[in-house]
DNA sequence: TAGTAATTTAT
DNA sequence: TAAATTACT
C-alpha cells in the first residue's frame, strides 16, 4: 500500500494535542489522519454507560477544534470492530502508517494487540505510545524484577526510579493533514433523547474537554492544592482536584499533572512550608492509585472481574435486588451512605471518602457482590474506569494484598461526624432531612420522637429506618464467614481425596457472580441468571474478545491457584513484547528518516538491537499484550509444586512493606 | 523531657 | 486492628 505515506493517529482515552506521543510522532513524519473509531460492543458488559458517552461526546468535539486549529480535522467511524474500520480507513486513505497511545484494560491490550498484528500483515507500519503514565508497567518491578504486589511498594519505587518521567511534550505547532476525502466521517450518536434529558443538569457542573481539563488543572494547583493535606477529606467542598474525568479521557497529561505539582511542592519546600509540601505527597499518592490500577490490571487482566485473592471465595454474597436497588436510590437508613448514592445519581460523582463509605457498606453491611456495586459505579461515574474502579473494590472488599480487612465494619455515624461534621452534606442530598438537629443527622433512628416530629420526619415512611442494623450485620457476617471456611474446609478435603473440586459450587466466587439485572440506567438488560452462570457465561463472553485459546482448564486450575497468591499471575500478566528496548526515541529522530526507519523496525519484529546508551525509551513498537494462551502458567501437573514456592515468595514480599 | 494516653488513619 | 501521630501530664 502506497500513495499517501500518511499516517493515523487512532485516538481513544488520549483526547489532547499536548502531550500526545502518538500525536507529536506522526506529525513529524509527515501528513497525519487523526481517526476517532467508536465501538461500545467490543467492550462487553463495560462499554461506556450513559454518564461517560456525555463525557465522550463534548471531549471529541474539543479535541476536533483543536485539530481544526492546526490543520486537520477529526475522521470518526462508527463500527463493531475498531481493527475493521482502521483497515477501512487506510484503503481509503492509502495510509501506510498507525500511531496509537496504549491502554491497559484487558479488552484493548487484547484489541490493540490484534490490531497491530493485522495491519502489520497488511503491510502498515503500526506504532504504539505511551501516553498514560509515568512509566509503563514492565518498567516498574521490585529488586527480583518481580512486579510489586502492594500499592506502596509500587509507589516508592514510581518515586524512586533512577529516570523521571518524560517531560510533557508541547502542542505541535502544525499539522498536515492527509486526504480524507474518499474517507467519510460517521455521525456517531452518543446519547438518546431519554438520556439527554437525564443528562441535562451534568453541565452545570461538569466542562469536559482538553482547555477545561486545563483549567481545572490550574485552578487546583493555584488553589486547594497547598491545603489539601488539610481539606482533602472535606465531603462537602471543593477541596480536590476534580481532574478525575479528565484524566480517564485523556483531556490531560498525567506527566503534565505529575510535572506542575512537583513544582509547586519545590516551591513551598523552599518557603519551609510543610504542609503544602506534604499536600503534594499526598495528591501525587492519589495520582498514583491510578498508576497503579493500570500496573493492577496489566499484571493481573483479570482483576476487574475477579478477586485477585481467593480467600473469599466461598464468601456466601447476598444476592438481594431489594438491598441493591435501596443503595442505588439512597433509601438505606444510613444518612451518609443515601446522601452519597442521591449525589452520584444527581452528578454523577463523589468524593473519594464517600466512595469508600458506600462501598464499604454495599459490600459489608449489605453483603451484596462487589462486581455489582462496581457495575454500577461503572454506569453512574463520570470518572468511570474500569482499572481505577477494579482497584477501588478490590480494596474494599479486601481481595488484593493490602486491601481493607473484610471483617471490619466501619461505623456510619462516627464516619458521618468525622466527614461531614455539621450535617451539611446530608442535609444537600436528603432534603427529608434538612431539619435534622445535626446531632441527630448522621443517626436518626436514636433521635426523639418529638425531634423527629418537630423535623417532619417520620421513620419508614418519608425516610426510612436503617434497611440493616449494624449489629446484625456483623453477625450476619461472622456467621457467613464461618460458613466459608466450613466450604472451603470441605473443598479442600475433596480435593486432597482426589476429587476435581467441584465446579458446581465453587465457580461462583472466583468467576463473577451474574451482573446485577437492572441498574436504573436504561442501557443493561442482562437477564437474571442463576450464581452458577458466571464462569460459562462471562468468560465466553471474553473468549469472543479475547482469543480462541482460552479454555475451561485454563479458567479452572486459576481457580485453585490465584486465590492464594496474587504473584501466581495464573491469569497471565500483560506481556511485553521481546523488543521492549529496542527502539530509539521518535522525537530525536530526523522527520525525512522516520517513515523508512519505522518500516525498518517494523519488519526486524523480535531482533533485539540493544539500546547500549541505556536511555529509557518513551516510545517504542510495544504494545501491552495479554493473551490468556500466553500466560506464564505452567501446567496442571507441577501446578502444585510451583505454587507453594510463590506462596513463599509471596509472603516474604507481602510482610517487607 | 520523657512517658503515656488519646486520636487518627489506613490503597 | 495496628501503627503512627498528637495531646497531655
Amino acid at each position: 500500500m502506497s500513495g499517501g505515506g500518511c499516517t493515523i493517529v487512532w485516538f481513544r482515552r488520549d483526547l489532547r494535542v499536548e502531550d500526545n506521543p502518538a500525536l507529536t510522532a506522526a506529525v513529524r513524519s509527515g501528513a497525519v489522519i487523526a481517526v476517532f473509531i467508536w465501538a461500545p460492543e467490543e467492550e462487553g458488559h463495560y462499554n461506556p454507560g450513559r454518564v461517560s458517552r456525555w463525557w465522550l461526546k463534548q471531549s471529541l468535539i474539543h479535541l476536533n477544534i483543536a485539530l481544526k486549529s492546526l490543520g486537520t480535522s477529526l475522521v470518526t467511524k462508527r463500527s463493531s470492530d475498531s481493527v475493521s474500520a482502521l483497515l477501512e480507513v487506510i484503503q481509503s486513505t492509502g495510509a501506510t502508517q498507525l500511531f496509537f497511545n496504549h491502554l491497559y484494560d484487558p479488552i484493548s491490550m487484547v484489541r490493540d494487540h490484534r490490531a497491530k498484528e493485522v495491519l502489520t500483515a497488511h503491510g502498515v507500519a503500526v506504532r504504539s505510545f505511551n501516553a498514560d503514565l509515568l512509566y509503563e508497567p514492565w518498567e516498574v518491578n521490585d529488586e527480583e524484577g518481580r512486579p510489586f504486589t502492594t500499592f506502596s511498594g509500587f509507589w516508592d519505587r514510581c518515586l524512586s526510579m533512577p529516570y523521571d518521567p518524560e517531560s510533557p511534550l508541547l502542542p505541535p505547532k502544525r499539522i498536515v493533514s492527509g486526504d480524507v476525502s474518499r474517507c467519510a466521517s460517521d455521525t456517531i450518536i452518543f446519547e438518546d433523547e431519554l438520556e439527554k434529558g437525564s443528562n441535562a443538569l451534568l453541565a452545570r457542573a461538569w466542562t469536559p474537554g482538553w482547555s477545561n481539563a486545563d483549567k481545572a488543572l490550574t485552578t487546583f494547583l493555584n488553589g486547594p492544592l497547598i491545603e489539601y493535606s488539610k481539606n482533602r477529606r472535606k465531603v462537602d467542598t471543593a477541596t480536590t482536584s476534580f481532574l478525575s474525568p479528565h484524566l480517564h479521557f485523556g483531556e490531560v497529561s498525567v506527566r503534565k499533572v505529575f510535572n506542575l505539582a512537583r513544582i509547586k511542592q519545590v516551591l513551598w519546600t523552599n518557603e519551609g512550608n510543610k504542609a503544602g509540601e506534604e499536600s503534594v505527597n499526598l495528591f501525587l499518592k492519589s495520582i498514583g492509585l491510578r498508576e497503579y490500577s493500570r500496573y493492577m490490571s496489566f499484571n493481573h487482566p483479570h482483576s476487574h472481574e475477579r478477586p485477585l485473592l481467593g480467600h473469599l471465595r466461598y464468601f456466601p454474597w447476598v444476592v438481594d435486588e431489594g438491598y441493591f436497588k435501596a443503595w442505588r436510590q439512597g433509601r438505606t437508613g444510613y444518612p451518609l451512605v443515601d446522601a452519597g448514592m442521591r449525589e452520584l445519581w444527581a452528578t454523577g460523582w463523589l468524593h473519594d471518602r464517600i466512595r469508600v463509605v458506600v462501598s464499604s457498606f454495599f459490600v459489608k453491611v449489605l453483603q451484596l457482590p462487589w462486581r455489582w456495586g462496581m457495575k454500577y459505579f461503572w454506569d453512574t461515574l463520570l470518572d468511570a474506569d474500569l482499572e481505577s474502579d477494579a482497584l477501588g473494590w478490590q480494596y474494599i472488599t479486601g481481595t488484593i494484598p493490602d486491601g481493607r480487612e473484610f471483617d471490619r465494619v466501619d461505623n456510619l455515624q462516627f464516619e458521618g461526624y468525622k466527614f461531614d461534621p455539621n450535617g451539611e452534606y446530608v442535609r444537600r442530598w436528603l432534603p427529608e432531612l434538612i431539619r435534622l438537629p445535626t446531632e441527630w443527622i448522621h443517626h436518626p433512628w436514636n433521635a426523639p420522637e418529638s425531634v423527629l416530629q418537630a423535623a417532619g420526619i417520620e421513620l419508614g415512611s418519608n425516610y426510612p429506618l436503617p434497611i440493616v442494623e449494624i449489629d446484625a450485620a456483623k453477625a450476619r457476617l461472622q456467621e457467613a464467614l464461618s460458613q466459608m471456611w466450613q466450604h472451603e474446609a470441605a473443598s479442600r478435603a475433596a480435593i486432597e481425596n482426589g476429587m476435581e473440586e467441584g465446579l458446581g459450587d465453587s465457580s461462583e466466587s472466583t468467576a463473577p457472580i451474574a451482573f446485577p439485572p437492572d441498574t436504573d440506567m436504561d442501557m443493561d438488560h442482562e437477564p437474571i441468571r442463576n450464581n452458577n452462570y458466571p464462569t460459562a457465561t462471562i468468560n465466553r463472553r471474553y473468549e469472543d474478545q479475547m482469543v480462541p485459546s482460552m479454555t475451561s482448564s485454563f479458567l479452572r486450575v486459576e481457580d485453585e491457584e490465584t486465590s492464594t497468591d496474587v504473584r501466581n499471575a495464573a491469569d497471565g500478566r500483560g506481556e511485553v513484547p521481546a523488543n521492549v528496548n529496542v527502539n530509539e526515541e521518535v522525537r530525536r529522530e530526523p522527520i525525512g528518516n522516520a517513515l523508512a526507519e519505522f518500516n525498518r523496525r517494523n519488519s526486524e519484529d523480535s531482533t533485539a538491537e540493544s539500546s547500549s546508551n541505556g536511555r529509557r525509551e518513551r516510545d517504542g513498537g510495544v504494545v501491552p499484550v495479554w493473551s490468556p494462551s500466553g500466560s506464564n502458567y505452567s501446567g496442571d501437573e507441577n501446578g502444585m509444586g510451583a505454587s507453594s514456592s510463590y506462596l513463599q515468595r509471596s509472603i516474604h514480599s507481602l510482610t517487607s512493606y
